[in-house]
DNA sequence: ATTGCATGACTGAGCGCTCGCTCACCATAA
DNA sequence: TTATGGTGAGCGAGCGCTCAGTCATGCAAT
């Protein structure tokens, strides 16, 4: 197995592009490396968030995804390669969670009051996946990493958008360009907080009560 | 050597109390020791925020500080007693860097003022160390990673101290303790915010602007 | 039907190596 | 001589990763 992760080499021309994902030296069926790489994926993601990425062994990984090392090297082409699957794999459900459930309806505050209200809740739901993101991006190789970052400014995005319409649509008080895009990473990084603030937050908040301080505290500040 | 770490069967009567840190089975010159443990904590930051504490040796830290193993392991019990000396070294220096350029002069309002715009700078300054805290805490021993939280803990009262003050004489308005809890929690992690979004923020923002801007939000909200 | 063979997913013993840690020994000063 | 601080070769456990081999299956020739 070749590595799956991004090739330092050639720069595509569209930004910021999926990297070649497939070597296509030795050919498999495409639906079965899917499956086990999602095996390898969720079994993964359980042990790192147990003992993290260095204190997990790949025999703990293959046994845990149920079959053999020999087995995991050829879905896979190092550790490294699963970490890398990992976060992108959470990356990827932390969107789809937050996509199917954002509504965009009414005026531009209305629509990121709700958004808010969904991003924390989804936080919360995944906090120790998280908590893991925070913890293990740095052991990913530069290239890797880079695109683990990128996903998180997609969602930040989000934010700045909303932000937006509801500038523009007044019902938000005028922001320029520099608040708009701090205000999103405020509200980004208030919702991980409740993940990685955990231990001093969870024992006098409940979720409802913290979304609730946390959403009118933002939104007071910008009608 | 016997571990530094906090001994987990005795709890202390005074709640958060320093652990016992000297064992005198080996009687040795402390000034040494503190001497030499300044070394290795020393060599260890620097090695940890290049490389990470696991793909850091006890060989490169040894050497790193002037000494071969055989000595590094005359004034620490394990790696992990390492990781515990450069936490607590950390989050000591921080407190001393902002204890010793606080003001509390004037309104509460003004004191919470300056006081962010200290800890910001110090924040600023330290960044590489906070991110190291961020990412390595989960790697010591359940015991040592309570007092390493403790700590963290004493910084956001400070502000929550500060945020009490002003209430009280009038210079903010009317919080209850729950929400004077959340916005030291909120300020604290605005201010590590600056450090682990330096990827985003830096390229938008001078720390000047950065600060302005959280510090006019922040107090925006509160008078 | 039976046989022989090619295929490819899967196995796990084991290779080569690195790591954390130890300890027998050394150097120097009192 | 004794005490003390320092040394670094070496131990052995455990790691990531490989590869010679097993087994089930499908197909073609008999």
């Amino acid at each position: 197995m070749k590595p799956l992760q991004p090739s330092p080499a050639p720069a595509p021309e569209t930004e910021t592009q999926e990297p070649a994902r497939d070597i296509p030296t030795e050919v498999k069926d495409a639906g079965l490396v899917a499956k086990r790489r999602r095996q390898i994926v969720d079994a993964a993601v359980q042990l790192f968030i147990q003992k993290g990425f260095h204190k997990t062994t790949t025999r703990e990984m293959a046994k845990a995804a149920g079959f053999s090392i020999g087995t995991l090297y050829e879905y896979v082409a190092s550790k490294e390669d699963v970490l890398y699957l990992v976060c992108q794999a959470i990356h990827l459900e932390m969107e789809q969670r937050l996509k199917e459930r954002l509504k965009f309806a009414g005026t531009g505050a209305a629509a990121l009051s709700a958004a808010i209200e969904v991003f924390f809740e989804v936080c919360d739901q995944m906090s120790d996946h998280i908590l893991l993101i925070y913890q293990e991006t740095k052991s990913l190789p530069k290239e890797s990493m880079r695109f683990v970052l990128a996903h998180e400014e997609r969602i930040t995005a989000i934010f700045a958008d909303l932000l937006g319409r509801g500038v523009a649509d007044y019902s938000l008080k005028p922001l320029d360009r520099a608040q708009i895009e701090l205000m999103a990473h405020n509200i980004a990084v208030l919702g991980h907080m409740w993940t990685f603030r955990r231990w001093a937050l969870a024992p006098r908040f409940t979720l409802e009560q913290y979304t609730e301080l946390q959403r009118s505290l933002i939104l007071g500040e910008l009608t």
